[in-house]
DNA sequence: TTTTCTTATGAGACCGGTCTCAAATGTGAA
DNA sequence: TTCACATTTGAGACCGGTCTCATAAGAAAA
């Protein structure tokens, strides 16, 4: 690998040797510390001007300690969430003078381990972390600066953590679709189980995951609905056999009459799923979905969606990191942000219960 | 501002110190480079073990004067157009072993500077910009590092470029809508000009916009239609008044029958626009717009897009860039990548022609 | 005028790595 | 056995900043 030219670039001691004073003088006036006297000060200033100079952020963090900026795990940037999240957080950081390094875990444990030895080694500040798994969070434990979770929380770290009520918009949106007489309602997600589950849903270490299954739960029960633990499709992510995992569903005989999905990415492929097979919205389907993105408001019918405040997301765990980093030493708060339904044409009575003259509203 | 507690971290002296062997040695099977005895090499990886020593990136980068990552400049993340560009950067950063520091110019020459500034002060390694106005470009030129330039090309900027065949794209879905009868054809574009346009399309520096617009005016000339340039309106960014703008613009008395929008977020404001007033598409309206977005397909009617290769394009820059880095010094290169129209249902025969019984296919 | 305190500047250590150079050790050929 | 050469290791300079501490200069107080 050949090695680029490498400009020799000027330095504090370029810009002494300029101004015909010390290095530390120099130094001082360019750092912004310590003082100077006004005309020194200016002959320094001077001669930066001249020479071009450029401070070398590194060499600052280098003695410093802190390199003024944080890193970013999300699990896929592509997912407009996640995008959105991302802009809140780097518009706080940006007000705060400090830069983001981004890093994609592609919802894989392992990539997130090297994402953050990669970012530890490169000194960041603080850590922002969407957890992919929960099962495997030692590598979180072990990080050795401030670390704030978006999104997720983990009963077992406690730090920062920014999440949204999400038991009781899972609640909500389904008692939503049990009263509009729906009993065979499945919940799809993209989450993938490390094990089985058997309805067991204290197992699940993700907040998010865990807390909007115990909503949907709830509301099942609330309505008489049993073994509702059975209509938990977990691993909807994108990929071919997702999509026809889907497909099955929707095919079989006793399908679903209303479907709760965990996100925009599952929801839009279910609704073209659900176009494939020839079935109507809210005619044979109702469906809700997580997070109001873009598409939802402009399909025919418009979706009825759980709007989560994703870029106030953002905002608020990058506020708690940055508070952090400046000294905070409050123990480590947990936010929750509200959740609100929008409610547009996608759900409706379900077929069945108008057929068998249910009616239980 | 308290001080962190700054927990005294293991360098590559503790290391030596616990393995009995000098710093330099130490050094060299840590950082993995010069040649050590297979013995000492294991003595020193067994002491690393022991004291949980994690290297220091930015002390390496100080010596070795590159610092393994690379600035990425972007428009507004939150345009899925940007996230999956960006993703196809970071993946192939990746792959490199080099990480992403990302900025957001919101489309601001400002704060594009600022970014810039403080990139080069962090001594990224190379730059991906995607720059934000074209008059103003000087703080360009002044980056000291590689820069490759993202689906916006600069003609007064010889650097490695890759963007899509903008000009020939707009061509291609313009003629789609002369084709169908459609005289009066307006383009819709979230950029801004700086100066008043006058149908001079030369003095927009912007590869990206000028290119489009030259496409688009020369199917409009092809089709023999006059004075198209009054029909291009810029600034239709994210924001209420831009979608005033838009309102007025459908509501007026001769409001254009077919519409190509630059990109996926001003058509779907767009789309919702012309729904507010009531018109319908393609039945009032034909629309076409720039990038396969989400939602275009899920519309009714679905929307007939030209599919840029987003995730190439990303690819393509970063693979570019890291060649580059790596001692390449071939002459800059400009790589153009195809698109390709996606035809759905949003373009009809345009309602004048057929009231008028033109028709010119 | 002399003493004391404040303020401005300079000299040099330091951060945690890399890397050059020389010394020490080992190996094979003469 | 001796010499030439290769390999392994150590000492210390260096990267470009920050920061401590001592000194010099200036101002105020005695």
């Amino acid at each position: 690998m050949k090695r680029a030219p490498k400009a020799p670039s000027i330095t504090v001691s370029d810009v002494a040797r300029e101004a015909k004073v010390s290095k530390a003088t120099a130094a001082r006036v360019l750092g912004g510390y310590g003082r100077v006297s006004k005309t020194v000060r200016a002959a320094v200033l001077e001669a930066a001007k001249a020479l071009d100079y450029r401070p070398n952020e590194l060499a600052r963090s280098m003695t410093t300690g802190r390199s003024g900026s944080i890193g970013v795990i999300v699990g896929d940037i592509e997912n407009p969430f996640f995008s959105l999240a991302v802009r809140g957080i780097s518009d706080v950081a940006r007000l705060s003078g400090i830069n983001v390094i981004l890093a994609n875990s592609g919802e894989e444990v392992e990539a997130e381990k090297s994402a953050i030895r990669v970012l530890m080694a490169k000194q960041v500040d603080g850590l922002i972390v969407t957890p992919a798994q929960s099962g495997d969070i030692a590598h979180l434990k072990e990080i050795a600066c401030p670390l704030a979770l978006l999104d997720r929380a983990l009963p077992e770290l406690d730090v920062d953590t920014v999440t949204v009520d999400d038991r009781n918009a899972a609640l909500r949106a389904t008692r939503m679709l049990t009263q509009a007489g729906h009993r065979r309602i499945a919940y799809v997600t993209a989450a993938v189980l490390s094990g089985d589950f058997r309805g067991a849903a204290s197992m699940i270490n993700t907040s998010t995951v865990r807390e909007r299954i115990l909503g949907f739960l709830d509301a099942c029960r609330e309505a008489g609905i049993d073994g509702a633990e059975r209509n938990i499709h977990f691993g909807s992510g994108r990929s071919e056999s997702a999509h026809a995992v889907l497909l099955q569903l929707l095919r079989s005989a006793d399908r679903p009459t209303a479907i709760l999905a965990s996100d925009s990415v599952v929801a839009l492929d279910l609704f073209k799923a659900i176009r494939e097979c020839g079935l109507g919205i809210p005619r044979d389907i109702s469906l809700i979905t997580f997070h109001d993105a873009d598409w939802t408001s402009v399909t025919t019918p418009p979706i009825t969606v759980i709007d989560q405040p994703v870029y106030a997301l953002g905002k608020s765990v990058a506020e708690l990191l940055i508070r952090r980093l400046k000294g905070d030493d409050r123990p480590p708060e947990r936010i929750v942000l509200p959740t609100t339904i929008i409610e547009r044409m996608s759900v409706a009575r379900s077929p069945a219960a108008i057929g068998q003259g249910l009616n239980r509203s």
